[in-house]
DNA sequence: CCCGGTTCCGTTAACGTTTACGGTTCCGAC
DNA sequence: GTCGGAACCGTAAACGTTAACGGAACCGGG
């Protein structure tokens, strides 16, 4: 808390050096001797050296590229992630940062490929998808390697060398989905469903086991039964609920933890039981809107794509430009959606994509005369 | 989008004129010609001349200070909100911001006080809980007069000229309340009640409305009552309650939509109805832990203190430092707690305040090998 | 005609860091 | 001894803005 902030030349006086080899000590180039390297690191410890942000970017003028390794996505939720990366840069001050958009358009097409460029691109750090973990760890371990951090959005990819993750809470989706189920459906006996894109990824059995703790041990009245696997494939959730109909006629209630709720619902409604089921499904597209609206789903889960963006971007940018950061691992809380407040998160994702736009011409500064 | 950015002397060797002058026409200090102003005014913009932050921040060195004129308060809602202040201060790249907090005990007692010494002081913002607002409108229009921008958190005060307004979408709140209450209770018939402080508090007054908008056009088999106020003392609310409840005896659920449950909880423990009751509450504290555990609430809407601090300093500090911003009018969605999710609100509360503590230390910079 | 004052304008030294370049030394090889 | 070349170190010029100073031009009053 001192009150004058030590800067480079503080140093180099109180060592009786120069101002070059304080620097050069502070970022171990060459051209110092080991030992004066030692007493100027010693030195910026006890005074407390904090390297001053605006002068280093305004000297050095170096800006900062990251990648952004992402699925296009065929519901908005990639866009709405990517949306939310250029909205936090953009919001930076110091305006040194470059963001490269790597985008794939499948699962497994082009993801290490985008991986490979960002690499031999030699840019700052990466924000990634790693979608099925196992297939990107060894490119995440190499880009450690060469240095560059790589922040994870949405799905973990553990033991990798990675950064930091950024991802919903998935125990507490979990959970609060079970609940919501439990309320909803009321005291009455039966079981319960859940729909999930393979129980190899960490998040959805994490999801599942949460659902199923929680179902268990605030609603006994409910059992939950084996978890459907869709893979991301319409054909496969659509035939495997319409099987799970038939075997199951006490079945009560489907969560679906993953993006694939519409064969789910078109299964129910051809089954005849879309009135007697309630659904619980994930995210917020627009398919989905007219559904909730008319009750047919009762409540949706959804992942704020648009914040878990945000946060990967600030994360990442926090740690290139001083190398210490708050927490690396993020998880958010997710949002709850009903016919109650849907209009209101449809009404505030046109607000933002509209004044995402308008955001672009700009005065040279001038004060408002009054804040009204 | 032009390669190098423009700086003041492009502007000044554009215009045959000096970089002083063009600064003072930028700024409009006193000593430049009207004419040279327009034409160096016209050229910034033509120009696209965008200041450069870090160096102006490393010229100047003038810090901001900005007072944080808040309510001690009973529950942790406000210590939350400060942290949030702080957290986001902390974070800011070129740390040149100081915090100043003015709390003071009670409702109407020292905000006026509050306001005076941060205007006298002549802070560069201040960021304000405007209880009610037709008291504190006279001085936030004062400080607007004088310069000084000001961001209510929590509660807006129209029409006073303040900067924006950050708080939890009170439309959002109530319809979820309602469609929630509504699911919970299920097809039959009754009344629901809800309590709030005042509904002379515009916040108030709308989340009732939407309240009362949601429960009537999905659940028309409850009918709601007269608003319960309780003004923010205990005695009021639990006596108000008791009287309510003798009165109706069909009553299935209460919203309680201000930080006040306890009395309300009792009330209703003491009328022996806690268990035919559905309520539903705002926030979260200690006291509220154990009733949410043992089913006596059923949901609580909680209002993410932490985040509105946060954003609203960001807000200010953004116009502060450029005086563009996005949007003045902040509204946040609600995060939702039950029993299933609890745990995971408490742990994260903890956490953060224990992550808090060990922010302090600062090596300088020195690259880690690995990330993992 | 000169003096004090006003109004405008150009110049320059900061701010703390990075980077490039020019000096020292010192050592081994010729 | 001299030279080439390391290895180390000091100096100084940038980066774009702010703030202070000094000068030029012009005015009216003595």
């Amino acid at each position: 808390m001192g009150k004058t902030p030590t800067t480079l030349r503080d140093i180099a006086k109180a060592l009786g050096t120069s101002i070059g080899s304080v620097h050069r000590a502070l970022h171990d180039n060459p051209g110092v001797s080991p030992l004066t390297k030692d007493r100027v690191l010693q030195m910026a410890r006890t005074l407390g050296y904090r390297p001053n942000l605006a002068a280093r970017y305004l000297s050095s003028k170096k800006n900062l590229r990251i990648s952004v390794n992402t699925l296009q996505g065929t519901t908005s939720f990639w866009d709405e992630v990517r949306a939310g990366i250029r909205e936090a840069a953009s919001s930076i001050l110091l305006e040194n940062v470059e963001v490269e958009f790597r985008t794939y358009p499948r699962l497994g097409e082009g993801e290490e490929e985008a991986f490979e460029a960002a690499i031999n691109d030699k840019v700052d750090g990466i924000i990634s998808f790693p979608s099925r973990p196992q297939v990107l760890r060894p490119w995440i371990r190499r880009s450690s390697r060469a240095l560059i951090p790589v922040v994870c959005v949405a799905t973990d990819a553990p033991n990798s060398g990675r950064l930091g993750i950024v991802a919903i809470d998935t125990l507490a989706s979990g959970s609060i989905a079970a609940d919501l189920m439990g309320r909803f459906i009321g005291p009455r006996e039966g079981s319960v469903a859940i729909t999930l894109f393979d129980m190899a990824i960490t998040e959805h059995a994490e999801k599942y086991a949460a659902f199923d703790n929680t179902l268990r041990s605030l609603y006994p009245n409910l059992r939950l039964l084996k978890p459907i696997e869709d893979h991301d494939v319409e054909a496969e959730a659509y035939t495997k609920c319409r099987k799970l109909f038939e075997r199951n006629p006490d079945l009560c209630g489907v969560y679906v933890s993953t993006e694939a709720s519409i064969p789910v619902l078109n299964a129910a409604r051809d089954a005849k039981l879309l009135d007697r089921l309630t659904i619980i499904t994930t995210d917020l597209f627009p398919d989905l809107v007219s559904q909730i609206r008319s009750g047919a789903v009762a409540a949706t889960i959804y992942q704020r794509p648009r914040a878990q963006g945000q946060i990967a971007f600030r994360m990442l940018h926090e740690f290139l430009v001083e190398s210490a950061t708050r927490s690396h691992q993020v998880a958010l809380t997710p949002h709850l959606v009903m016919r109650g407040n849907l209009d209101f998160f449809l009404q505030r994702q046109s607000k933002e994509s509209a004044s995402e736009k308008a955001d672009q011409s700009e005065a040279p500064r001038e004060l408002a005369e009054d804040f009204a």
